[in-house]
RNA sequence: CGGAGUGUAGCGCAGCUUGGUAGCGCAUCUGGUUUGGGACCAGAGGGUCGUAGGUUCGAAUCCUAUCACUCCGACCA
């Protein structure tokens, strides 16, 4: 392309609205555009690198033998009522009607669509396992969208669902689409890590998050030092304290504590340690529970981990907190005040909790704490589970080293669904036997659109975008001086920009006119990213040479006319 | 949805407290001079101050309502 025929939309200053440096640069390299909240149009350099981002995915997936196929964005209300999906799903779900009032819904994904058009299509065992896959716009009704194209409402996915019959066929795939899913990431340029992760609202069994590891990153996720383990904290077990509970060494007391309402002010107004304090926290019980509410115990430095407190029998689904009038009622005392001793709902402690000894926690009157509680003696000790998110230094979950936690932007995520949509759409194929099996599912969605960003929240300086060689829209600046003046000049840029293109490049070729200055050339190649720039100058031309830089460089060099094709292909990998 | 905040030219902002009919920088257009890291000179265009009411002789400014957007929390590729 030619910069005198493209839309080049850059911009000096940086947006007020935009927070994340991606998004910051998206807008100023002129890649993205807002249209609403949480919805952009995408300027011609951005679609390119998104194109090359979906053809990369599209190779690898190709390459897996999965196949490609399209689906609708709108889907009927009928197929999601079937998966029981239409009532679960919720406000992010953003439901339309037609003209005949028949209802729809903007596919935020696809498990409905496919598994029926399977259903219809796959009638043995012979056609399986089989993985499709599509590249396709989604609709999620974010209740705050942010960070741009990293959040957005409408974005780009790929997702890919595969059949099988039996565990063991989908275990295959899914450990396929491990190896693919990491090919992709590779080709992208991307430092990422596969980490365990929790099954959320898609549902299953087995899952895995892809994370591009990043401080803007939204998940956090925890690894081990010394070993590959890596999980979600939503889903990293806390393990229990090594070693017995401890033997009492103090007495219960009960002290007066007026201003001590949150666990800060105590450990600050009467010097206790935070490892020896206790919150104790009111959630919702689950119909299955006799009670209305169940006490929830974490250490005081400790978080409530509400994903692993959700599963709990006892807990109801979703999690929720009780209001402070809820609680005076049952007790008579505040959220201030509230601890284990003399209660009379449901208690569940944190492992940690339950291998505390002399600890401290509201007396369940206003303004008082009991001091020095010890379990058993003063109060039983309750059921037992792990309820809070694991914290630097704990033990791994794998036996192997202490948890270190860095912050991740999930780009992959892939499950093993089972039969949650199969069984309830009734997918079946007849087995070997002739006996009519539900098959068996998994589920892969790449968020194409946030790899973008996530692309550059990976690699950029203060000048702007570095885009990997991979998915950059141009690898090549081409920025001749004296252009409209030096004949010289114009017919070797020329000659080269044909050459280039010819040699499989994608070549930018900077030929503003004069009023543009090199400066502004400069700057604005940096900030669109593009990872190698050639300027051509009659200066450089008496001596034969052209002036070659890469964008990670600190400096120029000057490399002969006729060695441009050769250092070029020693850098970039078509 | 709960909490906080912002809407004034394409972008970034000032003006609002103390009402008097809109300004700065960048960008854009024209002419000229410049040309190796976001040039200079001269000129020009562009805003019913988010919207709707109200108060007032007079509203960007005060009041009310409403809409949009952003930030902090729960959701997720």
């Amino acid at each position: 392309m030619r910069t005198s025929q493209y839309l080049i939309s850059t911009v000096k200053e940086t947006p007020s609205d935009a927070e994340v440096v991606s998004h910051q640069l998206m807008l100023r390299a002129g890649m993205i555009r807002k249209v609403a909240s949480g919805l952009y149009s995408w300027l011609p350099l951005g679609l390119r690198a998104l194109r090359k981002v979906e053809r990369i995915v599209r190779e690898e997936m190709d390459k897996s033998g999965a196949m490609e196929v399209l689906m609708p964005a709108i889907q009927p209300a009928e197929l999601w009522e079937e998966s029981g999906r239409w009532e679960m799903y919720g406000p992010e779900l953003l439901r339309v009607k037609d003209r005949h009032n028949r209802e729809f819904c903007v596919g935020p994904t696809h498990e409905e669509v496919i598994t029926d058009l399977i259903r219809r299509e796959i009638k043995s065992y012979k056609q399986l396992p089989a993985n499709f896959y599509q590249i396709q716009t989604k609709f999620r009704d974010e209740i705050r969208p942010r960070f741009g194209v990293m959040r957005s409402r409408e974005f780009i996915m790929k997702d890919a669902y595969s059949f099988h019959v039996g565990t063991e066929s989908l275990q295959q795939t899914y450990e396929q689409m491990y190896q693919t899913y990491s090919a992709i990431f590779n080709r992208l340029g991307l430092d990422f890590r596969p980490v365990l992760a929790d099954t959320g609202s898609i549902g299953g069994a087995t899952s895995h998050e892809f994370h591009v590891l990043a401080e803007s990153g939204e998940d956090d996720i925890a690894f081990s030092n010394v070993s590959d383990y890596a999980a979600n904290i939503e889903l990293a077990e806390a393990l229990s304290p090594a070693g017995e509970l401890a033997a009492p060494t103090a007495e219960m007391t009960i002290v007066d504590t007026p201003n001590a309402k949150t666990i800060e002010e105590l450990v600050t107004q009467f010097d206790v340690p935070i490892e020896k304090t206790i919150k104790t926290l009111f959630v919702v019980a689950s119909d299955a529970c006799e009670a209305d509410f169940v006490a929830l115990l974490v250490r005081g430095d400790h978080e409530l981990n509400e994903i692993k407190a959700e599963k709990l029998p006892e807990v109801a689904e979703p999690l929720e907190f009780a209001e402070e009038e809820q609680i005076r009622n049952l007790i008579g005392a505040g959220p201030g005040s509230l601890g284990p001793v003399g209660l009379e709902i449901p208690v569940i402690a944190d492992r940690t909790v339950a291998k505390t000894s002399d600890f401290s926690a509201g007396a369940n009157i206003d303004g008082k704490h009991y001091f020095g509680i010890n379990w058993n003696r003063d109060v039983d000790l309750p059921q037992v589970a792990d309820i809070r998110n694991v914290v630097e230094g704990d033990p791994s979950p794998c036996g192997e080293g202490s948890i270190e936690i860095k912050r991740g932007i999930e780009v992959g995520h892939i499950f093993q669904l089972g039969q949650k949509y199969s069984e309830a759409l009734e997918a079946k194929v007849l087995d070997q036997n002739g006996k009519s099996v539900v098959m068996d599912m998994g589920c892969y969605g790449i968020g194409v659109s946030r790899v973008i960003a996530a692309t550059i929240e990976q690699n950029h300086d203060e000048s702007g975008i570095i885009w990997p060689e991979s998915i950059a829209p141009f690898h090549i600046a081409l920025i001749p001086l004296q252009y409209d003046k030096s004949d010289d000049v114009k017919a070797l840029t020329d000659q080269m920009y044909k050459d280039l293109q010819q040699a499989g490049y994608d070549v930018i070729l900077d030929d503003r006119d004069k009023k543009t200055s090199p400066g502004v050339k400069f700057a604005d190649m940096d900030l669109m990213g593009i990872p190698h720039r050639v300027v051509i100058s009659p200066r450089g031309l008496e001596a034969g040479t052209l002036e070659y830089k890469g964008r990670r460089d600190t400096d120029k060099q000057d490399i002969k006319v006729e060695e441009l094709m050769s250092v070029l292909a020693e850098r970039i990998n078509l």
